[in-house]
DNA sequence: TTAGTGCATTTTGCATACAATATTCAATAT
DNA sequence: ATATTGAATATTGTATGCAAAATGCACTAA
């Protein structure tokens, strides 16, 4: 007799996991005040499990609570930013150097089929396709090593990297056109079992963006002063 | 008018840590089901903010939540704490690599203060001394950096590190007079602002300890063949 | 205009209430 | 003995209630 008592979910998950989308994909945007009681209306549940939910999402620094006060859809300094990917280029680099050494036939086609047919062009509909399949794949990769205690860092805390200026291109730091040929090499150097390599290019891959980003904020900078 | 909502902490706040500080004390073992009624009564507090506790302390993994059941004090997996050490190896390198980069003279005499006058004998009090010391000086040097997220998750993880059989020798893998010397090595990298050597000898801290650990696995499978 | 000031309204943080499970344990059947 | 049943009890998940704090707003003073 095993049967966990699981099956039943708890409704502040289905909330936590409505209001990340909301915010996620703006119908929340940075610095709105979260009312209580008009999502939790909304919704249709108490003040309850909404404050649980946002007490979770507190922790992944997608809101901010102010005692009193109440909480805030959080708005990411660049330097915010750049610290998570900087962490993520050696956690994610880790990840593939893992993902490379254990991976088996099935899981390589699985990951050999991402970006088979990627729009490549400007048009929104198709940067915003490419920019889902990335955050698929990376998921992916990151869940084929199997280290547990990293998949649920970098499930926490990537989505600051995909949540910030999302309305300039839907998250993606740089364009489908430059990361495309690299995300195909990382996928091959894991398919294929190459440890180093895989975490080389994955590295490379968040440096890179990580680079664009540094430039891009210096830039700002200077048409300030 | 700036005047932050702060001052005010939240019931919540409080129930979490002396929950987490009983967890680490072993007052909580292991598997222990956690009472609400109890616990709350004990607090002075209603199960609403005990709840929102809970919530943050499964999201860190020192309790385990099962739905309609309740909360159970967790127990690691020889394998999970192995996960933890890998990532600190990486990610205290990372900020030990960040503290000797930016450290001024005033903190780095505060940390060629820590474990001035250690006591590497054997008796238990001065086994316990020393591993609270040791988390001191890991959260100094962490902080030192000043890398808000790595601090973020390496406050949530390590503790899985620390928590693990800590009735043997207060959750510390080896003996003050093995780690003592590494410690003050460490600590003259950093205060001395050398990036490299500092990283180099965080990761080799902290691989020795998982190498401690991962004999230790071999030989209670060997044992229990 | 701007800057207070006091009162009504809203919102938060927490306690309590309550229905829906879980758990326990005595009574019965095997 | 062991297993099974099923009411009595306890516990969880969620809603609701309420006091304290924050906010908004009309009014006044400069």
């Amino acid at each position: 007799m095993k049967k966990l008592g699981s099956r039943h979910e708890n409704l502040d998950l289905k909330v936590y996991r409505e209001l990340k989308a909301m915010i996620v994909d703006r119908k929340l945007k940075p610095g709105d005040k979260i009312l209580q009681e008009k999502i939790s209306r909304e919704f249709g549940v108490s003040r309850t499990p909404l404050m649980c939910a946002l007490k979770k999402l507190e922790q992944e620094k997608l809101v901010r609570a102010v005692p009193r006060r109440g909480f805030y859809v959080r708005r990411f300094t660049m330097e915010e930013v750049l610290e998570a990917f900087e962490l993520r280029e050696i956690l994610e680099g880790l990840a593939a150097r893992r993902a490379a050494a254990v991976i088996a036939p099935p899981q390589a086609d699985r990951l050999r089929s991402f970006f088979k047919e990627a729009d490549v062009s400007d048009n929104p509909a198709g940067i915003k396709r490419y920019s889902e399949e990335d955050r698929r794949f990376h998921q992916f990769l990151v869940e084929l090593g199997g280290f547990d205690l990293l998949n649920d860092i970098l499930e926490n805390y990537n989505i600051i990297t995909v949540s910030y200026r999302i309305d300039v291109m839907e998250g993606l730091v740089r364009h489908p056109r430059e990361t495309l040929p690299e995300h195909h090499a990382l996928i091959e150097a894991i398919a294929s079992g190459k440890p180093d390599l895989a975490e080389k290019l994955a590295r490379q891959h968040f440096n890179r963006s990580r680079q664009r980003l540094l430039r891009e904020m210096n830039q700002e900078k200077r048409e300030k002063a």
